[in-house]
DNA sequence: GCCAACGTTGGC
DNA sequence: GCCAACGTTGGC
């Protein structure tokens, strides 16, 4: 299976960073979004994505891995949705900030800045890797 | 706090 | 099936 790379956006203040470093794995819910969900159904166990902070910080704080395949999330009545869990894998020395990935040419493509919406998405290992070199990961 | 972008809902 | 109205996300 090939490793995919993606990035999970999430506000601070209803999931942060801090919160899942703490956990070993957590549920990725609340995600209402059919394209943010069709991204969740492609990954698979093993892949690895970057946690955003979005609103507060607006920066790459970190990677997960994910660590169950899609599955239902319990927070969705209608039954439309589901989710992947995701573990802790390591923080960034130095957070990758959105202002840094706008002023960067090689990653003008991204979702993050050209559907600013999109709570989840892929990234090219390209785009993976330059981040990663960025967050001194 | 405002507003642009965009997804969803519902009337027709 | 179209589109106006409305709601939500997220950057500024």
């Amino acid at each position: 299976m090939i490793q995919k790379y993606w990035l999970l956006k999430s506000e601070p203040s209803t999931w942060s960073w801090e919160e899942q470093l703490q956990v070993s794995s957590e549920p990725w819910t609340g995600v209402r979004n059919y394209q943010a969900r069709n991204f969740m159904k492609e990954m698979n166990v093993g892949d690895l994505a970057f946690f955003y902070h979005s609103n507060i910080g607006k920066e790459i704080v970190g990677i997960v891995k994910i660590v169950a395949p899609y599955h239902p999330d319990d927070t969705d009545d209608s039954g439309k949705f589901g989710c992947v869990d995701v573990a802790p894998v390591s923080s960034f020395k130095t957070p990758v900030t959105l202002n840094q990935i706008k002023k960067t040419p090689a990653l003008q493509d991204m979702a993050l800045l050209r559907q600013s919406r999109l709570s989840v998405m892929p990234l090219t290992k390209e785009e993976w890797d330059l981040i990663c070199k960025m967050g001194e990961y």
